[in-house]
DNA sequence: TATAAAGTTCCGTTATTTGGAACTCAATTT
DNA sequence: AAATTGAGTTCCAAATAACGGAACTTTATA
């Protein structure tokens, strides 16, 4: 094992990564290869594997360029082509995601105290990493008969609607926290969703002020969740854990019963951040 | 003329990606992405995340294109960094191979089979997919509540060494698969490891006629399987399941109970293949 | 503080990508 | 069976993005 010098990544705060999470597709400003992702992105997000015309009736680029694009991808490895000429995205997707994934510093810190939080609560339990305008989850403990294992990992949701993305919105300054409010493409998915950006702010201050945030079935009807953000801005990475429930099991008081649970858990894991990650830290 | 080296067999649904495997770093061929993509790969690959100069050495490029590449990179999400300037991968691969993953044609059809499987043996189990020299492994059904969630989904193990691997291997036509052998870079993880082409291909046979391969901890001490393989080269994909269990509390004569359960779900897999893929690759 | 090393920017040159059209192949229609 | 359509692939002059050397700025080290 080596030494983890390394520092999570951060999610939104440094570099150019103006990047719309939202869904819309942007107009390529890396060039060559901000082209060959457009046209990834295309076939991952595909409900069913586009074929050579459905891609050219999505993507703005001539035949022969797009041929070449996609020959690129597939000797990449990063696309494979079925036996119809269908496409979906490659196997080496998986290899490099698994990769940075299992080598995840952050993850790995954060682990054991989201795996504690699970046996004390015996209910599932997410981490999950802001990304523009969505939490992206890391982790997921799932609360015995798991159905599906990993169907949370890598997937994103926005921030909006989900207890974690709340708790983490509620973390930043008050003007990025409305500028983000404004961009989010709300879509009511519940009768509770917050779906406008007053609403959103609304519950701002009391987030900021118990460090709690709930998801009352705002995203999904039946499930439930607390939740707490964690790091910030300074330290580069805005983070969060959440408790999950069904709703016929846990009504909205039992949930506060974890309150304290939830937050010393959030606590915890930024303290060992401070010690994993203080010491390389500079500024 | 485009002669991609590789290229060749299109597979249905998920099918191989061609070379890559063994781990060597080849020569772009592929213009811009295949050198951003060489950047990628070493900053996923390193054991401890590189700052600019470790690129730099290790990648033969002239200062002022590496930073672009990185720039470029990490513009796209594809790579992040931190606060000491040093690298890691980003959190856009992480949402596409979960959108690969979850959509997946074959993981999905084959999800039901190896949970029975699972539930029939209470054993972890494995899905694997063969792809150069290597198995990646799609998915994974644990025993109970282990210490790593999803620790082998996307990793990617050497063929000779693993019992889905061998598996795989024994599928081949003969000349492809004697070419293979030769070709391993063998290391010898264990006292039963089968380190020379000779030991391996000499299991071959046994393998072909029984349908079945064994993991007699060759590649972990402790650690034995039964695997059986499963698609083949003319439906594009070559796959294999496997039980896995540990050697304290499995013999070796005990692994054998299960030989009629592996190769049940092998046939029954296939057979779903053939009704799912074999008309429309889609659903 | 001085010095070296690491990281970033700039811009003329060079090589890759582009995009339109022509071509092949297979399936469907006449 | 021949013709037509549509999907996928190839080609090459022109356009554009990448290259790479050097200068510049910031951060670490003596």
């Amino acid at each position: 094992m080596d030494s983890l010098s390394e520092e999570a990544e951060q999610g939104a705060s440094g570099a150019q990564t103006p990047d719309g999470a939202g869904g819309a597709r942007r107009k390529p400003q890396t060039g060559t290869l901000g082209k060959a992702m457009e046209v990834l992105d295309v076939i991952a997000l595909a409900e069913t594997p586009p074929r050579f015309t459905d891609l050219l009736s999505e993507i703005d680029q001539p035949r022969g360029t797009l041929h070449r694009q996609i020959s690129n991808l597939i000797a990449e490895g990063l696309v494979s082509v079925n036996a119809d000429h269908s496409y979906v995205p490659g196997l080496r997707l998986l290899k490099l995601a698994a990769r940075s994934w299992s080598g995840n510093t952050f993850r790995l810190l954060a682990e054991p105290h989201i795996r504690k939080l699970h046996d004390e609560t015996g209910e599932t339990v997410h981490l999950g990493l802001m990304s523009g305008l969505e939490v992206i989850y890391l982790d997921k403990i799932e609360s015995k008969q798991t159905v599906r294992m990993h169907s949370q990992v890598g997937n994103a949701s926005p921030l909006y609607c989900t207890g974690v993305g709340k708790a983490m919105l509620a973390m930043l300054p008050e003007d990025d926290c409305a500028a983000r409010a404004s961009q989010f493409d709300y879509v009511r998915h519940t009768e509770t969703t917050l779906y406008t950006p007053e609403l959103l702010l609304a519950e701002m201050a009391e987030i900021r002020s118990s460090g709690i945030s709930y998801d009352r079935e705002e995203h999904e009807p039946g499930i439930r969740c607390i939740a707490a953000g964690l790091g910030g801005v300074e330290s580069g990475i805005i983070a969060g854990v959440s408790v999950t429930g069904p709703a016929f099991r846990i009504s909205q008081d039992e949930m506060v019963r974890w309150k304290s649970l939830v937050l010393e858990t959030a606590r915890a894991i930024e303290s060992d951040m401070e010690a994993r990650l203080g010491p390389r830290s500079q500024e």
